[in-house]
DNA sequence: CCCAAATAGTAACATATGAAACCATATAGC
DNA sequence: GCTATATGGTTTCATATGTTACTATTTGGG
């Protein structure tokens, strides 16, 4: 990548006037806490997805469905969607689409007919015994260079932020 | 259009057997970093846009660009791109909207008539003026709970992490 | 018991995003 | 210079997701 004088810095001679009637009020998105989770979160979900979500053709929402029915404790979708903290519609996507393709079932609750209890097929459990290790090893990788202290330290202030959250207005 | 069986009884054993022939795997979402990573980053960018997004009407990939300019530095859609880890079309789009919107302008570059150099407008920079000090009280906000110490490795962490998925594989 | 309000889940519509194909310009090798 | 290839950016199509409205069931107060 050749930049003839093109460079930002280059640049920031010229534009001197442009701005003088609204103080200049500028943001650091690199150190900006937000951005920073965005980003880092988005690369993470490709660089996974990237690897394994062709293989096994799952998105994100039907992944996470899996893995919590992968304790083998039969939930509903709205469980799901509170303790992943999505929306209700895309859980019941990703539970139709599951369903299509035989990797879960679902019958039924018997106390709310409104319910109904979402447990995996054996071809579902075939299928995250090779998923699991698989992630597994791509969250090894992605930790390779964090020792044992810094992560711990980085799950508890997750933890932090994420009560935090809960506190904040519009948590609904 | 429910598939649920017509045998509950036989499927009443579930929790017990289903699983002999699959060794079973399971998986604590919870302490899975991807997906921590992932919830923490969309609550937050979810708890932020419910206060501002509506007022400002903008979105993320909006907001970030709209953020990169305002350091004043002219900056082509590649750049933005580059530096946010955005796909070129989301820039495309949002350079769009915003050019639409007299937020910002874009001249073509001197030096290459394929390049747009992209600069606010004096409104974009009234928006921002308010927009910015919007987000810096939020980010207090969250961070209402974590000391500064924390923060620090915070931050640190995070920036080995998106080190180690730069030297992963897919990280194209 | 009956009806109003809440709740589990789905459908319809709109938006956000990515992949691949595409256009215009630029660059490199000849 | 001239053509092949690379590059900046847009368009087209497909997917993922949220919002709102809807159905069916449940629950709570008379």
């Amino acid at each position: 990548m050749q930049r003839t004088d093109d460079t930002p810095e280059a640049r920031d001679a010229l534009d001197g006037d442009a701005s003088q009637d609204t103080p200049r009020c500028e943001l650091d998105l690199d150190q900006f806490l937000p951005y920073r989770l965005n980003r880092l979160a988005e690369r993470t979900s490709e660089a996974m997805f990237a690897r394994y979500g062709e293989r096994f053709a799952i998105n994100v929402a039907e992944w996470r469905l899996l893995a919590w029915l992968s304790r083998g404790v039969p939930m509903t979708a709205r469980e799901i969607s509170l303790r992943t903290h999505m929306d209700k519609v895309r859980v019941s996507r990703a539970v139709k689409s599951l369903e299509n393709r035989e990797l879960i079932l679902r019958r039924l609750s018997e106390q709310d007919q409104r319910a109904q209890l979402l447990v995996l097929t054996a071809e579902g459990e075939a299928m995250l015994a090779e998923l699991i290790p698989e992630a597994r090893r791509f969250e090894d990788e992605l930790l390779g260079a964090v020792n044992a202290r810094q992560y711990r330290d980085l799950l508890l202030t997750m933890q932090t932020l994420e009560r935090q959250l809960d506190q904040l207005p519009g948590s609904d």
